[in-house]
Parts: structure tokens; sequence; C-alpha cells
DNA sequence: CGTGAATAGGGTAATTAGGGAG
DNA sequence: AGTGTCCTAATTACCCTATTCA
């Protein structure tokens, strides 16, 4: 493998998981907004989703709880 | 382009496999809860369902009478 | 630096969940 | 046992415009 590994995860955007999860994109950020969600933002305001997470929601994995 | 498309599984809504079996949307949420229907839940609880199930549920696919 | 698509906002209808009774 | 309906509360979908993304 390379040497150096810039620690970057897959993300993903509003409409890429609003069509995984079958609802609207704006669904999608009032979950972020009630933080059932973890979201980056960009520099401009706009969010990104972590692929794992939105993947093991999917699946039905209950999240870690971060408490 | 890359592949930038996450392995998403078509989910149906409530009403639309409803209208598919021509009954009501009550009853299919009877059968999810009876574990006849695989169901997916958004995170505002919600279900989804599996286009692929239903659509063999549809399509007549003998459901091999254990008796 | 323009262009077109996507997103963030906010507000208002439409679905859905859940229980209960017929 | 299985289904359709009535109810309330919660969640989601569609409307708009301005901003950001690619």
């Amino acid at each position: 493998m390379s040497t150096r590994t810039p620690e970057a995860e897959p993300l993903l955007t509003p409409a890429e998981v609003a069509t995984m999860f079958r609802v609207d994109p704006k669904t999608v950020t009032r979950w972020a907004k009630a933080g059932k969600l973890t979201s980056i933002r960009t520099l401009g305001g706009h969010r990104r989703y972590r692929e794992t997470e939105v993947r093991a929601l999917l699946t039905g994995i209950p999240s870690q709880r971060t408490e």
C-alpha cells in the first residue's frame, strides 16, 4: 500500500442517501438536523454523510452510543 | 464518471405496496409486523419494503407449502 | 468566469405509525 | 385469524427562492 494515506472516509451526498432510504433529500436533512445522522459540512454549508454509517443504518445495525 | 453509485436496493413505500396488492396500507403494516414481509425502517420509523421481494410475491412464486 | 444541477432555508399538505373497536 | 375503518401524533413530501457545487 501507499506510504501515506490521507484519512478520507467515503462520503455520500444528500441525494444519494435519500435514494438509498427511498425518501426525499429534505428528509435526510431533517435527520441530520435532529442529530440522528452524522453530517459533515462543506465550507459552503452543504451536508455530506458517512457511507459506513448510512449503510449500517440501512442494514439495521444499531449505531454506537456516543455516551 | 467513476463508480459513484452506492449499492442501493430499490425500495417501495407502504402506499405503493398496498396499491400493488390491492389492500389497505395498514394491512401491509400488519404483514411486516408479522414477519411475512421484510421491512426496512427510516430514521423516523416509517417502513420501506424491498421491491424484489414484493414483486416475487406478486409474480406468484410458490410459497412452498410445508404440508 | 459563466452554466446547470443540487442543496439549504421555510412553510404547508399528504402519509404513516400506533392503538383500539367493529 | 384476517381485514378495513376511525382517531391522534409524528414523520415525510412538495411548494418556493437564494446560495453553493461541479
